[in-house]
DNA sequence: AGATTTGTATTATTCATATAGTACAATACT
DNA sequence: AGTATTGTACTATATGAATAATACAAATCT
């Protein structure tokens, strides 16, 4: 698991064991820190060189994702400057947002159910976490 | 997404959009299902042919992933009868499954951040899901 | 103006995943 | 005994992911 901190805006971290592809789990996250806002519109993202040393992976795989991100119209790029937040949010339909949430607690619930987790212990574990994140 | 409902001891579906190889969503689901007790110790599992049917997929890919949790002795397999959960338990350590607790919780709320849902709403939406899972 | 940084584009290679098809042998059933 | 079911094994093909390397052009910096 590769770790990149940049100025703790933005925090990277890829999973070599999940399965899913590097370029997914960069385009994952960038995405999630725009949503959750702790990156905002005009945000400099970390350069396509800089971010493979830091992950450890070829500048082509973090170029990938960039380019699907600005295809989305998420990012914006300009050679020789930079890729930058959009200012354009990520408009997601309020039913896309339900349903998004619904499958995610599913899945957690799941998750815990298989840890051996009881349900009425699932609000104290969250608790713990609360300033961890 | 791909469903099969096994006399509601198994239920599998495929997620073709989360990147994740099929076979590994299949391992990973069967043993949640035995870890959370769901499937038991002598209980049979679905053929490789009735179940690549039922997920319309290849049965090369469900014998793949077969052949991985018979490789770590989840389950036991024989030609001509069928596949069936193993009586050796799951052993994981405890360590390893505060770690993987502390994996899930943090990405779920990572997941939930992003959503913009709140901490203090979380516990709500889980009651909600009580028995729908 | 020149150098540096930045993203873009391309070609090539390797590995992983999934599919398709076929055949075989062991077990279970009739 | 014969048939059906089951898992195993193999070959072949296609696609996706990731890497490696290189070169180019635009923007920024000195």
């Amino acid at each position: 698991m590769n770790n990149t901190n940049l100025g703790k805006k933005l925090v990277i971290q890829l999973d070599g064991s999940s399965g899913v592809p590097f370029y997914r789990q960069i385009i994952q996250q960038i995405e999630q820190a725009i949503l959750a806002k702790r990156l905002l519109p005009g945000d400099k993202l970390p350069t396509i060189r800089s971010l493979a040393i830091e992950l450890k992976i070829n500048p082509n795989t973090i170029a990938k994702a960039y380019n699907e991100l600005e295809i989305r119209g998420i990012v914006v790029t300009q050679v020789g400057s930079g890729t930058y937040v959009s200012d354009q949010e990520i408009d997601m339909a309020e039913n896309e947002r339900q349903e998004k949430i619904e499958q995610s607690v599913v899945r957690f619930l799941r998750e815990m159910e298989a840890l051996g987790v009881k349900r009425s212990d699932i609000p104290k574990l969250i608790e713990a976490f609360k300033e961890e994140t």
